[in-house]
DNA sequence: TGTCAACAAAATGTCGATATTGCATAGAAT
DNA sequence: ATTCTATGCAATATCGACATTTTGTTGACA
């Protein structure tokens, strides 16, 4: 049988490895898949069959499917008995509901993230906030593609602002929902673009909220930030948008 | 090799069988594992090795290896890479954690489904608490051991009253929380018990205020019924209960 | 006595082969 | 022509073997 070794980097020694480093090979597969899928880049209602997935990410069957039945549990994908798996597909009627549950759940995080922040958090969301502003929002001067970066540093600071919320599970399934709502922003950045609108004033107005201890303003302006991006891809298009 | 059809019923010939029934091992095993667990059959911290589980529920690894995999995605169980699986244990910080975050939750779910909820709906509540105050609570006089069916009513109870919440997701994680939560009622019953208290009378009460459309009436009594339990069993030993 | 390394035993993780199922095409029967 | 059945193909589900890692034990050495 070919050696493990021959696909990642040469191993260290036994003792001198960190046993954080020392991921298993379904856990990479599954990272790998869920940005693959969170990037656009196994776009939704994609069926996604194991053996082509075995010759992408170069593993067995067993590895493939640990990780689709992970993120079938997750929703990211959707699992039928004896009919394999796809990519969750896009439709306008899920985003209002996705919408409406993070507009529920995730104002009620911030809310506790703001009653619960101390300076450390306070600063984290400044500097969160300080990089996002930095990084531009396109690729190119046409607004077509939004870049990597920046979706990236959007997330880490809408992240931030939830991290003070004490209650663990209550800030991972707001999480859970943001990651939802990924896919359907990477639809609606480029299509259903919104003229009037002014993202960067957007973070700073609900910065200030959360800094002045106004949850009830901040969360106001949390659901009406996550509503915009909801109206501007469901205006544009009624009918199903699976892929 | 052993074929499938020795360790299940005979199956009916192809068309006579429904599509439904046709269930794959892994989904059997899966909820198998999940309503051992939920049952207490396993208990809180039990390691649980694949060698076991496969002679337990006759299939292999890797059968065993998914169901513990979602399960473990779902939180019932944890998944230390390279070290295994275990039930998940029991703790009264992490008891106080779960209760805030159903209060609010399920708080949030039981006012969306009272705002939307018909006739229909109201009637399968009202159904719903009969059957339950029909249902002994305790096997036996002396209390110790609650029954299996009760557990089962007073589930099928709370679930109708979510029901009518439009919001499929957040429905769908206020019932996960309440699985969550069962682990805890299954220690909490026999060992917590706080002799003071009704529950009927505290079932029936929220019936009334659901049906009279007193949403934040019945919100209010729905946190007292949830923290009331934990209470029962934060009390009693503020240490680990780790089974 | 305590530490460390080598070794043995047990458990986990990964693999590729095989059994099973679902689907489509084609042929037979009414 | 339509329905039913048979057959082959493609994809999924399941298995048991094997590789890898962890854990426990023993014995040398300070």
């Amino acid at each position: 049988m070919v050696s493990r070794e021959e696909r990642t980097e040469p191993v260290l020694p036994e003792r001198h490895r960190s046993p954080l480093a020392a991921l298993t090979r379904a856990e990479q597969v599954y990272t790998q898949l869920r940005a693959d899928i969170l990037a656009g880049r196994l776009l939704p209602g994609t069926k996604l069959r194991s053996a082509e997935l075995t010759e992408r990410y170069d593993c067995s069957t067993s590895v493939v499917r640990e990780g689709l039945t992970r993120l079938a549990e997750q929703g990211l994908v959707q699992a039928e008995p004896q009919h394999g798996f796809h990519v969750t597909s896009l439709s306008v009627d899920d985003l209002e509901d996705l919408t409406t549950a993070r507009c529920a759940l995730e104002g009620l995080v911030l809310r506790m993230s703001i009653e619960h922040g101390d300076i450390a958090w306070e600063s984290s969301v400044v500097a969160a906030n300080h990089v996002l502003e930095r990084t531009p929002i396109y690729l190119d001067g046409d607004r077509a593609l939004m870049s990597e970066e920046w979706t990236r540093c959007h997330g880490r600071f809408h992240e931030a602002l939830l991290a003070a919320c004490p209650n663990q599970r209550l800030r991972t399934m707001a999480l859970s929902l943001r990651d939802a709502a990924e896919l359907y922003r990477r639809w609606s950045g480029p299509v259903g673009h919104d003229e009037a609108r002014d993202v960067p004033s957007e973070h700073r107005d609900l910065v200030d909220a959360a800094l002045r201890g106004d949850a009830t303003e901040a969360v106001r302006l949390l659901e009406e930030h996550l509503r915009r991006t909801t109206r501007a891809l469901g205006a544009r298009d009624r009918a199903d948008i699976t892929g």
